[in-house]
DNA sequence: TTACAAACCGACTGATTAGTCAATCTTCTT
DNA sequence: AAGAAGATTGACTAATCAGTCGGTTTGTAA
């Protein structure tokens, strides 16, 4: 693992447990093992880095999640893959899910950083086809996928201190129908 | 009004702007018009002043919202009432909002502190009422608070970047629709 | 072999930070 | 009026912070 990535390794686990504030540059280059001015080598400023850190985790979710989809799927099929994968993505990788959290609730986050998300219009694009089948709400697209996603999120809190319930697929498609029915006509 | 609560007022605008790692105390406690030593005087260190305004905020959003429900309501009605005045609650008091979000989403934050809450504790009886009803969805009461106070979350943030629509009654019950089908059975 | 760039190091700094403290003022009780 | 208790001040400090810099190593391509 080359010390860019060792760097954002350790920058999310210790950004997660002490936050944005409690966390020093100086001490994520010593615990990461690589020298402090190699940090500024790669981020310029703490803040590039912690942007750096936002792009990459959302990439890799997304990603994940939409490889999952179905060609031949039907819109409730392929919503409840796209719920299911960022639920168990998000539960198998806390740190990640902490650190977006965080993110998307501070200052740094704005509206237009989700919407440039290439991934975040593929969404939007699927809410759009759901509206015009008539199946979900008439509203608008990116509402409908917000709500989605902070449905994922509070699920994924849920499940988090709720462990015995992850593996329980009966439940969890359960869980999935809160989300369906909020957004379904 | 006193130093403490001008301090308070000062602290959360700082924070909702500039974030918990991006406000200085000093600052604080400059903007507020008082001494840099009443700060400590009043709340020990950073982290106790934070909390404070957690508690202080939270406190009155839900005596707001809940002193709203009228005896003889309906359940769903009740419901309404409280969504009703959450949503506006937090639009005109952007700063709380803003504040709560990042509270909430940061390491500070835990469920202990959340159900440590009477009105907290409130809502959850309600949810139980619902539950028993057969009205709500058969899950945990908590979670369907959380749910739905995460559904309010994304409203308040929706209407925020669209205020043409904050004074609409119609579109706001259509919004209402989304949490409400997300818990109904 | 040379030469050049990118990766890498870690000691260093100037600014900033949370929190302290000794002294003064205000308010209230007796 | 005395005097105790809390409120208030702002200069102060020790620690910590993000970011710099002069120099070294490593990879690579001609």
């Amino acid at each position: 693992m080359d010390k860019r990535t060792k760097l954002m390794h350790t920058a999310k686990r210790l950004f997660s447990e002490n936050g944005f504030y409690g966390t020093a540059t100086a001490r994520i280059a010593k615990e990461a093992g690589v020298s402090n001015g190699i940090l500024f080598h790669y981020f310029p400023t703490k803040d590039d880095l912690i942007k750096a850190m936002y792009f990459d985790i959302k990439d890799r979710i997304f990603q994940y999640s939409l490889g999952q989809v179905y060609k031949g799927a039907t819109l409730k099929e392929s919503i409840y893959t796209l719920w299911l994968a960022a639920v168990e993505w998000n539960l198998e990788n806390p740190e990640d899910f902490d650190f977006m959290l965080q993110f998307e609730n501070s200052p740094y986050y704005s509206v237009e950083i989700e919407k440039s998300h290439k991934y975040v219009q593929m969404s939007v694009e699927l809410a759009e086809k759901g509206i015009e089948q008539q199946v979900f709400k008439h509203l608008t697209p990116l509402l409908l996928f917000q709500m989605m996603s902070s449905l994922v999120d509070t699920t994924v809190k849920f499940l988090r201190i709720n462990p015995e319930l992850q593996s329980d697929n009966e439940y969890k498609s359960r869980l999935f129908e809160i989300a369906w029915d909020a957004i379904k006509k």
